[in-house]
DNA sequence: AGCACGCCGACT
DNA sequence: GTCGGCGTGCTC
């Protein structure tokens, strides 16, 4: 450069760090002591950035550039890489799919502690001893603490066998422990007790033939579609293939969708398996998450069952993944880095060269299609395992029926009947709170949320407003605000109302009610329904009982919100529609009578519910296949939503707009609709629009976007919205 | 995204 | 006379 001399000599290799920062570059430092070298790669740095510090990973080592005006040194955090080999470039492959920086990415796929250069969590058990002094003072000792020290005082005890032999130790070991009276100490890497594998039922002939192809497949990348109505054992399947698996001395990661976590699930992998089984769900605190992380990394855990965020786990001697319930919309992240983890597990699958098994009774239309082009091997499983029985499903028209908060002298007496027979009943209704509009009959008005385009909902037997987009509550009005009449009245119904009048009705027999709004805890579910038993009762609920927890005395199933799913502007409505009705439907008849669904509808002519019950979903998806290939959507086209969302509509139409022309002078065909209007075009206050990309090639999609992208961040008007790019969004809202 | 710098309104 | 509003500019 000429000049003044340089203060540093520069060095002959700088790091090449990923930070998350939503950035799209990496940013360069030179290691505060020694060298650069391949080796750090993967490793995490602290950095100082701008006046802040910043925790990243270093994703490549290179001579500096010279147009870089300074470079600051950063700390190295790992002895040795965090993130290697096939994980590291699994999210190279991810952060260039969603347009992402590199950084994000990385920060998604950490768990929390790592992200912020906590050490790597040691795998150790933990086990409690008496001190010296705890051994003379021990007999002193009164109540819990003593009870503790007895049990110390035999042998010293890991955490496990402490919880088992006294409840609540943890808070007297914690006094005892300040006392110096007791201390903890690490043992051998963590084991979590796994009992004596069992032998399962015997497989029937689809069962062992799906078994067989998994073994026949070797053990390199194949992907699978096990295609299997309820009941029909996929787990079965899925049990043996992770016992050849484990048999290998590979380890076997499972996905399961947010509410398929059960504690029910995981006792069986354990029983089954014989090895320990790590779990890995939101419920989890950052230190386990931490712990089940590493244990990963070190190929100690063999077997993980996890919701979506667990297809980050690093998996050093990965042999098998499982995508259980492929189809459900949990495995879709919203927000931040919208991965969709049944995608990645493929891409993770393939990189890591081995076969993958995507399970369903309703299968994704992407992956049906997959299916029947021969990517994916498909595997059916038709007859229900054991004695369980496909239930009888009868179509309820309820036009000019007399209705009672939505329900039909039908299900009242279909239900009636169930408790009669001493079975229990479930009415399905996909709308929680007591009523989803309060209207005045007098003028017409209805309570709609001040900061969103959305009616509010009733919730509390009418006496509180709450807004289900964003959250505002406020007490229900007792005359209209408008014409100060007294006519309101609370329009339609939500589970709320609809367990009121069950319970009216049948007042001799408990009616319980799931649904976002009783069971906030985790566990709050498992525990309803234990109490609810297996008595004569009623059940009410939304999605979150269309699947999981066994309900063996479950013999109707009754669906009361069809027609909202059967003329909603989503493209992807009808497939949630008919996924939601058959999965609803399986739950009824898994003990030995028959179930009989009852689906309550003004439509019983409509197309889906014809080819549904008439050709089953199969009928159904190949309807819908053609439908979306003649509109030209999914799987016939990619797609991309790019959205903004500002105080000022304006600010978010400029914006989009801009895009847009940045977009079309890459010169680069696709399709470009709006900037339109999001379908709740306020939300939260915020005014939303959105542009939709579609193509019917994937590859000039993104290389659109990789051209358009750096002129868009630098946009002036990006500065004044908030805006994100979804690629392959699951809906168009 | 943070965070600092910078230039205009209602308070001790 | 200051504390603080959020516009805009930058981060190796």
């Amino acid at each position: 450069m000429g000049g003044p001399m340089p203060t540093a000599p520069a060095p002959a290799l700088v790091w090449n760090v990923a930070l998350p920062v939503p950035l799209p570059r990496l940013f360069d430092y030179r290691p505060a002591a020694g060298e650069a070298g391949p080796g750090d790669i993967g490793c995490r740095v602290r950095v100082p950035f701008g006046t802040r510090e910043l925790v990243g990973v270093i994703a490549g080592i290179a001579p500096p550039d010279d147009a870089t005006p300074e470079l600051r040194t950063g700390e190295r955090l790992d002895s040795a890489p965090l993130l290697q080999g096939e994980l590291l470039e699994s999210l190279r492959w991810l952060a260039r799919y969603a347009h992402a920086p590199l950084g994000e990415v990385v920060a998604t796929a950490l768990p929390a502690s790592l992200r912020q250069g906590e050490p790597l969590a040691d795998t150790h058990a933990w086990g409690w001893r008496l001190t010296e002094a705890g051994r003379t003072a021990w007999p002193r000792l009164r109540g819990k603490p003593r009870r503790l020290a007895d049990l110390l005082a035999d042998a010293e005890r890991d955490e496990d066998a402490l919880a088992t032999l006294l409840e609540d130790w943890r808070g007297a070991a914690r006094a005892l422990a300040g006392r110096a009276l007791v201390e903890r100490f690490a043992l051998a890497p963590a084991t979590p007790r796994a009992p004596e594998a069992a032998t399962g039922p015997v497989l029937n002939a689809e069962q062992q033939q799906a078994v067989d192809a998994l073994r026949a497949a070797g053990t390199g990348f194949a992907p699978f579609l096990l295609d299997g109505v309820t009941g029909s054992g996929k787990t079965e399947v899925y049990l043996h293939a992770i016992a050849d698996c484990l048999a290998r001395g590979r380890q076997a990661l499972v996905l399961v969708p947010e509410i398929g976590l059960t504690p029910q699930t995981l006792r069986r992998f354990r029983e089954r398996l014989g090895v320990p089984v790590h779990a890995l769900h939101s419920g989890l605190g950052d230190g386990e998450r931490a712990r089940t992380w590493a244990a990963c990394l070190r190929g100690e855990a063999r077997v993980i069952v996890g919701t979506r965020s667990a297809v980050f786990l690093p998996l050093p001697a990965a042999g098998l993944i499982v995508i259980d319930e492929e189809h459900d919309g949990s495995f879709k992240q919203l927000d931040g880095i919208r991965y969709h983890a049944r995608d990645f597990a493929l891409v993770r699958a393939k990189a890591l060269d081995v076969p993958i098994v995507l399970g369903s009774a309703t299968p994704s239309l992407e992956t049906l299609r997959n299916a029947s082009s021969g990517r994916y091997a498909h595997l059916q499983l038709r007859a229900r395992a054991g004695v369980a029985r496909s239930p009888r499903v009868r179509v309820c028209d309820v036009r000019k029926r007399p209705l009672e908060a939505g329900l039909s002298p039908e299900l009242f007496e279909a239900v009636a009947a169930t408790l009669r027979s001493g079975g229990q009943a479930l009415v399905f209704k996909n709308r929680r709170g007591y009523a989803p509009v309060l209207l005045c009959h007098d003028c017409g008005w209805s309570a709609q949320c001040t900061r969103c385009d959305a009616p509010m909902t009733v919730h509390a037997g009418g006496r509180r407003l709450q807004c289900h987009h964003c959250g505002a509550r406020r007490p229900a009005p007792d005359a209209c605000p408008d014409c100060g009449g007294l006519a309101l009245q609370a329009q339609g119904a939500g589970t709320e109302r609809i367990e009121e009048a069950l319970a009216a009705r049948f007042p001799d027999v408990p009616v319980l009610r799931i649904d976002r709004g009783t069971t906030q805890r985790r566990d709050a579910l498992e525990q309803l329904l234990r109490e609810f038993g297996t008595a004569p009762g009623i059940l009410v609920g939304t999605q979150m009982l269309a699947k999981g927890h066994d309900l063996p005395n479950l013999a109707l199933v009754a669906v009361v919100g069809v027609d909202e799913g059967l003329f909603s502007a989503d493209f992807r409505a009808p497939e949630k529609l008919a996924q939601l009705l058959i999965q609803v439907a399986g739950r009824a008849g898994r003990a030995e009578r028959p179930g009989e669904v009852l689906l309550q509808t003004h439509h019983p002519q409509h197309p889906l519910l014809e080819t549904l019950l008439n050709g089953g979903y199969h009928a159904f998806a190949q309807a819908e296949l053609g439908q979306r290939e003649a509109a030209g959507f999914p799987p016939f086209a990619h797609l991309a939503l790019m959205r903004a969302e500002a105080k000022q509509l304006d600010a978010a139409h400029a914006f989009l707009h801009a895009a847009k022309v940045a977009l079309r002078d890459t010169g680069i065909a696709l399709e470009l609709h709006g900037p339109l209007p999001a379908p709740m075009p306020r939300r939260a206050g915020y005014q939303r629009a959105q542009l939709l990309l579609s193509a019917t090639e994937r590859r000039p999609l993104h290389a659109a976007l990789d051209a358009a992208l750096p002129a868009i961040h630098a946009l002036p008007e990006a500065r004044r919205v908030r805006w994100s790019l979804d690629v392959d969004p699951i809906d168009l809202y």
